[in-house]
DNA sequence: TTCGTAGTTGCAAAGATTTGCATAAACTTA
DNA sequence: TAAGTTTATGCAAATCTTTGCAACTACGAA
């Protein structure tokens, strides 16, 4: 089954309609080797959906965000960035704040004490956001920017 | 000493400008119970400095985030907002997606976790930013809106 | 296959946030 | 305390994101 079927039909299951423009919104991000801004999924599904609207980008990424399938990334000042889910490989962020460089994060940790949240606090979790800053590697090593 | 004149000292020890804004601006944000916009943050504190300007504000708690002195909290779609760091009492934030309610949470675990990711990783960690969303103990039981 | 309902979209306008630049103020040093 | 350097501020404009509303479309039921 292609790509773009496959992530059409796990919306379905979810209980979203599956239109032209979530679809191609979906692989437009789904294609992407890196996270990608509004504008660019904007751009890139405009190729093949000439007709589409800038809004309909926002308002499709938080549907696909509600779905749980597509993750959000908001580095401080620049504009949310977005990426695939994979359930396979569920992650966190961790960017550097000197050179921005962004590394993933495996999650399962974070998925466990998302569970010891939920007992103690009788909440049930949906979605754990969490992006950790900091200076990676090779940054932390240069002297004081300021 | 006063409230304000201990915040200003400790934005000094890290560094930053100690202007009439920043002094404002910062305890406008203490004396609020609740986390607020910065909307409210620049109605507040215009009230007593007449000349400010909203991208000040957003400068401003820019800068305070940096200094590690404020917590910010977006939950989805609504504009971001802030909250006084309390060092005695770090916490994230846990947001009922249905009544939009607000429970602040522990981060002891979440520091430690931090500090295990520095280990496996050789990042340095500076913030950690943790939204956990879902459905608050009330919502939970009724029964799904759409 | 057709119909009806509820969810989606496009458009335009509003709201939120960031940026460039000239001016003003804070802090360091003498 | 005055001068010089560096950083912060105000303003206006740009950019990013959300919203209201009317028209449109997906999809379950008939």
């Amino acid at each position: 089954m292609s790509c773009g079927k496959r992530l059409a039909e796990q919306l379905h299951e979810r209980g979203y309609r599956v239109t032209a423009q979530r679809t191609i919104i979906l692989e437009t991000i789904a294609h992407m080797e890196n996270h990608i801004s509004a504008q660019q999924v904007y751009e890139g599904a405009r190729e093949r959906l000439p007709g589409l609207n800038l809004a309909t980008v926002y308002r499709t990424v938080e549907s696909l965000k509600g779905a749980g399938m597509i993750n959000m990334l908001s580095t401080g000042g620049e504009p949310m960035r977005f990426s695939l889910c994979d359930p396979e490989h569920p992650h966190s962020h961790l960017v550097c704040r000197e050179c921005g460089s962004i590394f993933e994060l495996e999650a399962e940790e974070i998925e466990a004490f998302a569970r010891r949240v939920e007992e103690t606090t009788s909440f049930r979790i949906d979605s754990v956001h969490l992006t950790l800053e900091g200076l990676c590697q090779i940054c932390k090593q240069k002297p004081a920017a300021s």
